[in-house]
DNA sequence: TCGGATGTCTAGCGATGCTAGAATCGGGGG
DNA sequence: CCCCCGATTCTAGCATCGCTAGACATCCGA
């Protein structure tokens, strides 16, 4: 039956080629130049192998997203284990987060913009996802005081995600980006 | 002479008119509704006249936009006057903004997360912008303490969005949606 | 070697945003 | 008063989108 692993294992293999090439266009081009068939056409497939693989292009913009997820938690690990703890911890991590979306704009967009259908904070919620919001509660409980850590988290996510947002889109100006981050940290861990 | 005021009239007119069905129907059914088609059915007339009046679909969404900051930046201001100055005007600022986008989501993501073409911190920004930011301006100003009052607003509306859009997404879940509130208003405007 | 299942592709459906050119309408000069 | 001409509006269509049914090919196992 070494058939059937061999064309399973190419068929992974294909799998992770269709979410690799859609990483890359998007990244390339930005996400609605991601169309199934400039998809098909990279992977040297027709469009309906994608449909072997993927409900629909909403499951591979998923699939996208759920890397980015691994790649940022590492990154954060990493970012506050090189840090000497307290407020330099919780800036490193800031700009960690800021400078991973700046440098995978489209990788953050399926992240955080666009719909994929993973479910967030859910009893299915995917282990890359509860990794990176795990990093996020080790280094921020201790400067949370008497707030509950978990909401701590949201709240100071949710700004991170905030400026990194409105940046991206030209609502805030890209200059003074620094600074405003540099507030954030500050009013979360308090002054140096 | 009177003739082409009167054309000039309906047109003004007719213009209203494809904002506010533009409006109505991504109120009722999300943007991802407002086509061209549909909309040129609902206002009774065909498509073509869209494009004689905006450049695109793009310039639609962004006269609705603007008829949202118009109101949102008044909400704010009657919110601030109603309140007791300090912490409680900065906690009515944002219960304001938050509910403002919770009882108008397809206003605010015309405003926020769709791509309108609107110049936001520019020479050429739309006065109901500049009022927005400026009825932010004038309540956070007392709580900002040493640090650069407009960095200040950008930061806590970047977070009051951050907020939001997570919510909406279902990136965060909609219960504990007021305490993420609470503990972002203690963060800038101190404990009460 | 051949039958059948598995896999892949061609072709097409109903949409989308947008536009060229035909048709119609209405105001102003004879 | 009528009729012409310019402005306005519509019909029809283009290229592209996500997605899928059904024809076709390929390759394994007997």
């Amino acid at each position: 039956m070494s058939v059937r692993e061999r064309k399973e294992r190419e068929r992974a293999h294909r799998h992770q080629l269709i979410v690799t090439t859609a990483r890359e266009l998007a990244e390339e081009q930005g996400w609605e130049a991601v169309t199934t068939r400039r998809l098909a056409e990279r992977i040297e497939y027709s469009q309906p192998v994608l449909y072997s693989h993927f409900r629909g292009k909403r499951e591979i913009v998923g699939a996208v997203a759920l890397e980015g997820f691994a790649e940022l938690a590492a990154a954060m690990r990493r970012a506050v284990a090189d840090s000497s703890g307290g407020r330099a911890a919780v800036s490193a991590l800031a700009e960690t987060y800021v400078g991973f979306a700046e440098r995978n704009p489209a990788l953050y967009d399926a992240m955080f913009l666009l719909d994929t259908g993973l479910p967030f904070a859910d009893a299915a919620t995917p282990a890359p996802l509860r990794e990176g919001f795990g990093a996020l509660l080790d280094t921020l409980r201790d400067v949370a005081g008497d707030a509950d850590p978990g909401l701590f988290v949201e709240v100071f996510w949710a700004a991170m995600h905030g400026l990194v947002a409105l940046t991206r889109s030209g609502r805030l100006p890209a200059e003074g980006s620094a600074q405003r981050l540099d507030l954030l940290v500050d009013r979360f861990a308090g002054r140096p």
